[in-house]
DNA sequence: TATGAATGAGTGTTCATTCAT
DNA sequence: AATGAATGAACACTCATTCAT
């Protein structure tokens, strides 16, 4: 039904996606994407200029679905305690990436199609960006180390994402390790 | 000169470097390979098995390298305590990566071209890798953490490696911040 | 006119018979034959998987066309008695090599592609198959030589064969020789 | 021992022979065959001027040891009549064909490389071959059938060939059937 | 005699993209 | 909205051949 109910273009997408996930970025072509789709290879140009903006477009939809499900007033509270604001944020990205244990991995496939080892996540460089303001604020305030806001980020990002990696690899079961666990690494290391 | 005395083997694993850091790993073609070189496209296939073999033998210049700048007896010295032997592995990585700084990210451009993002180096399931060995017994003795290998040395490699992009893409100047502070954030996140 | 009517495909075998006729089954490949229908290389692959199905394709084709112009009927009639339905067989396959002059040789040249002699027709080692049954039938009732079936159809192929290319190549006249003439020699050989 | 004494070049035409038995002529190419005699590519050039005139000495090597285990002499004796000589000339090729079970197959694998079915020896459209001579009296003498001589050649070839190939493929034993079987069903073709 | 390095042409195959229908 | 046919460019890889050593 869900199925049945999903556009074409939506599909395409996910087929992008699966390719992505199981064979490599480098694995993409309308080819295997519109066999998989069962449509005619020409038909994905309809609903995609061409093949950058087919993978553009799924990078911006995984992108689209972290913010949505991002409460972002949580962050910007400024009721809220900072530090109290940074674990709120750095549970969102644990239950995330615990639900949707392929989103940061894809993410970071896609960005290595290009080459050059981009941000992890964009806005990184943003000063509009929610989390880096927080985190800058936090820098300011004397609550985290004094280090560039990408290092922050990144150590979030990939302790998470090597986490969810192992329990997808089924390197170890859930349960073994709480976020309590997680996050105490992560706090440990970010804060003054 | 220099490039004089280079066996061609050696040139085309530049070569490939280049492209893989340049453009990313997808775009490593035997044609744009044997082209920087000078040589003719089949030339590459004279020191090369396949594609495969020849971007495999640059990861393993790669990690050969490392290896090789690496003090691996100030890691197993039993006489040394163990947080300064993490020390000793932290600094050794930092050294490297500051001294190739497109090293880390050679290779895991190369690690991502096959799909799944697998550990950034080699040797993290391997029981008997050194590193793994100290780490583990950290674990044991106490000293850090008890969480997965795999997430302490993604720690270390992720921190170093996002600093020494930002230094390469000029963000902001290496005397911006010392070994100390990297090491820090690193050693808080770890120890116990 | 007509090979306005021929669609792509047949037009591609075609090419593919024709290049093996003049230049023989080492020769085929997708660029001559490309060139030689007047349409692009990658062309040749929205009709045909790969080259070796393009060359089974060529191959299956002939067998269907001898299929075709076989009158099986004839072959498996009880009432017939099994000398006349061998002659019969016999002038079946002398009609058809005479009227496609090319055929056998194409047959045995795609044959010979892959290395080893193969049986010259499928089927021959197939119990199912009509002639062999035929045949068989013959051998058991005393009427043909107590040799292998694969032997008699030999003889059957290799005379016929050899006539049609000599006729093919201008060695002497086709009237030169009757049916009765090249039966005779075929029939004395079998017959116990 | 033997292969001690070979010279380089004969082991070369045995490395061509053997891959043409085992992948088809399509498969021959100066990369494999160095491969197989344990020599640089390079080196092939030194023994044949190129690739056609190694797979031409081939064919040439093949024919003469045929020629050099066939008794003439008993062929063109005067004094032994007609049909004896055809019996010794089938034996003969019937003798050879056993001992050198691939020589026949390895001719026709050759012949076939380059394309239109020719005649499956060489002289037979040379009228000073001792068999074309023999067969061709035969013919005058009203010995055997008034057919074009290369049809009475095939059928010697082409039944021996066949025979050669099933023993080979060990479709039947040796044993169960003998020449005299096979050669009553060649001389029944024939013979007037 | 023997080799390794070199190369240009060729192989089969896949690709992104376009276009008429 | 959808397709199939078409194509030129690229791909990895193999080849026969040459040449300096």
């Amino acid at each position: 039904m869900k199925k049945k109910d999903m556009s074409k273009q939506t599909k395409i997408q996910d087929a992008v996606a699966a390719i992505i996930l199981t064979s490599g970025p480098a694995a993409v072509s309308t080819t295997k994407v519109a066999k998989q789709v069962g449509i005619a290879q020409s038909n994905v140009y309809l609903y995609f200029k061409n093949k950058q903006e087919l993978i553009d477009s799924v990078y911006q939809r995984e992108i689209a679905q972290i913010m949505g499900t991002t409460n972002l007033q949580l962050l910007t509270d400024q009721t809220i305690p900072i530090p109290k604001r940074i674990q709120y944020y750095i549970q969102q990205v644990y239950d995330y990436s615990l639900a949707h244990p392929d989103s940061l991995t894809l993410l970071q496939q896609i960005k290595s199609l290009k080459g050059q080892d981009l941000e992890l996540l964009p806005g990184v460089n943003d000063p509009n960006n929610v989390v880096v303001q927080l985190l800058t604020s936090a820098i300011q305030a004397g609550v985290i180390k004094n280090l560039p806001v990408s290092l922050h980020m990144s150590l979030v990002f990939s302790i998470i994402h090597t986490h969810t990696s192992n329990l997808n690899a089924g390197r170890y079961l859930a349960s073994a390790y709480s976020f309590a666990d997680i996050y105490q690494l992560i706090w440990d290391g970010m804060k003054k």
